[in-house]
DNA sequence: GTCTATAATGCGATAGAC
DNA sequence: GTCTATCGCATTATAGAC
């Protein structure tokens, strides 16, 4: 496995409660804004990206949205960090409801694909799917983390019809790894005592990945896929991991 | 120990990755929105509502900010939900701002009131402080999910002055759970590969608790607790729970 | 303390020239 | 496709009567 270096801070952001990127306040050397996420480069999935104006829209809409929120950014904003006049996006996007849906499309269809290629490529055993989708689900967040934030924290803003897909999609992962986690208990492999918790509990794990990694942390991606693939793995009492 | 029935309906909400509560979206049958949250009531902590329609407003933010975010929710909005003309609330309070800024300082002291408690009744081994801890957070988040919501989801809406309070206190939470992961890891009560990794793991794990946590759910408050407290030793390769 | 009325600003979105 | 200009409306907040 290739490990890339990473230039490395003083340590790591968050960790306890109550959300968020931490960084001791007073000591504030950083550039970006603690109060809510690390990262700042746009960062759509390769290849789903619109060409020209389009896209240069949909990822202004992306950062803007992750950082204020749906509604703590405004078309003007978004606008503005495009370089373009307001009115111009209309001839791009209907209306900004639209921008909000297209992002959160676009997170989800990610996450599906990965799930769905780890899965495929995990063989019988349990703990080896389980270990691939944890993997899968970490890694749409170290490689993705404001797609995840806005797909995680703004569906809110969508009307129900449009929230709809996103909420499927979501209950498709769940049965997912619930799946997994029942026959890892059947066979023995696993020692669960409530799938249903446990299964919250590793999917709690990942999701707020999007929330302190960043290029300010001293881990790669590949360190901390597998540092959490290892915390499953202990979770369901899987003797696999170093320990 | 005492444990409280509550209705048990069909089954659990949320689990995977992308945020919140789930619900098969076509087969709805829920009068909440599953789009955001579970719960429904407003839930700030015993003895810190302020008394009258002061404390009728900072209720009805709570409810909106936590549901349609700070942004998305109206002064207009809240005044409807208390049932006074906008204009009244200012009475009462100096703007928007400083009721979204009070609910978070709310928050996050019910936060250090209770890890503290925690930490002090614990005793001097890693593994009972590392269990209070969990359960502590934990039972914040099923205490008072809706604040939990406002503290850990609407901090980006505050000025860098006003956030800075809280930021400290997570920074103090995030140590303090570091100190004990590390005295554990010494003594060789704890198995841990990254100390700073697992304490990351650790507070997310309670922080979601809040989002799903509610009556649609079959699990107790202490079941929850029990459950993570267990998770976070199996995290810490303790070998004290089941399994 | 609560109300009516309204000021001042920003919002999403549109019309129409180029 | 991009712009200038603007409409209609919602927003936070204030003034002043009661």
């Amino acid at each position: 496995m290739v490990v890339t270096i990473r230039p490395v801070h003083y340590g790591v952001n968050q960790s306890f409660g109550w959300d968020d990127p931490e960084g001791a306040p007073p000591v504030t050397q950083t550039p970006w804004d603690p109060r809510r996420l690390t990262a700042v480069a746009a960062d759509l999935p390769e290849g789903v990206t619109p060409p020209g104006t389009r896209g240069r829209i949909l990822q202004a809409a992306l950062k803007l949205f992750a950082e204020y929120g749906f509604h703590g950014a405004s078309i003007r904003d978004i606008a503005r960090v495009v370089g373009i006049n307001s009115a111009t996006l209309y001839a791009h996007y209907p209306g900004k409801e639209h921008l909000l849906a297209e992002l959160i499309r676009l997170g989800h269809e990610e996450l599906r694909h990965r799930l769905g290629e780890a899965y495929a490529g995990a063989g019988d055993d349990p703990a080896a799917q389980l270990a691939a989708l944890v993997r899968a689900q970490v890694l749409v967040h170290t490689d993705h983390p404001l797609l995840a934030l806005v797909a995680n924290h703004e569906l809110h803003a969508l009307s129900p019809e449009r929230a709809a897909p996103a909420l499927a999609l979501r209950e498709e992962a769940r049965q997912l790894l619930g799946a997994v986690l029942e026959r890892g208990a059947a066979s023995g492999a696993f020692d669960v005592g409530d799938v249903a918790l446990t299964g919250i509990a590793i999917g709690s794990l990942g999701m707020r990945v999007a929330n302190w990694f960043g290029p300010d942390q001293p881990y790669t991606r590949e360190q901390v896929a597998d540092a959490f693939v290892g915390f499953a793995l202990r979770l369901v009492g899987s003797p696999l991991p170093r320990g």
